[in-house]
DNA sequence: ATTAGTGTTCTAGTTAGATAGTACACTAAT
DNA sequence: ATTAGTGTACTATCTAACTAGAACACTAAT
């Protein structure tokens, strides 16, 4: 991963959401282990304290735990990945909807706009 | 409109948006006068230099037309303003889908999650 | 006991966004 | 000419996010 951040959104939670994403694909598993705080720094190329950032809020809405000396790790509770998935379908579902109303977007014309970009897309 | 904006995205960028949404949605139509910069920024609850910020932004865009000693207009060049809601509706879709894949997502699953959120809304 | 790898904490500095206050310049109406 | 309303410009200050560098604390393996 380079250095491609968006500059609107804090970096430490631009790579949360990178994570959780990976979590919530099944690219990483329950109870797998997270790179370490520096390792990651040098992954993304950033400084270790904002990927230490990354980790405690992870740990704050509990996708990760931490055990001190051994790493970070992705929780191996079932329910709280879940829940993960959920919400964040929910969030950019919601997010959608709400940006294309402001637009003057009626809920036909989100669908068939929706269809024709991903037939578009296809080619 | 009051100070509820989001932090992770600056305020001058945000009422930018607001603008853009409102031209899209002809509720400000070509050549309509936009509140002066200290109007707004009394409407918006920020600093004058804040709205300043976003006209300038605006202008740039092409989207307003700035007349000195007159006041900001909404540009009369309609096919500005029919790129602009092409545009705006091009990157909201793209973001939804490309949110959507990151989570694992299908495109059958996009449209179908759509249409359930959708059904669910209007109850 | 030592070492390597880990999370954790602290202080200091930089930058962008936002605020605050002031002043200047142009336009239209009086 | 004056005035009110407008955009524009400038300096100073504040804060959050981020960077930088160092130090501390815990764990597992040797």
């Amino acid at each position: 991963m380079a250095k491609d951040f968006q500059s609107s959104k804090p970096i430490y939670i631009q790579i949360a959401d990178h994570l959780s994403s990976q979590i919530v694909r099944g690219e990483m598993r329950a109870g797998e282990k997270l790179p370490s705080v520096r390792e990651m720094a040098i992954q993304s190329g950033v400084n270790p304290n904002t990927i230490q950032r990354t980790y405690s809020e992870m740990e704050r809405m509990g996708i990760v735990e931490t055990r001190r000396g051994q790493g970070t790790f992705v929780t191996e509770n079932e329910q709280v990945l879940k829940d993960l998935k959920s919400r964040l379908q929910t969030d950019i579902i919601h997010s959608f909807v709400q940006n294309m109303k402001d637009l003057g977007y009626s809920q036909e014309e989100m669908i068939t706009g929706l269809e024709q970009y991903l037939r578009r897309e296809q080619e």
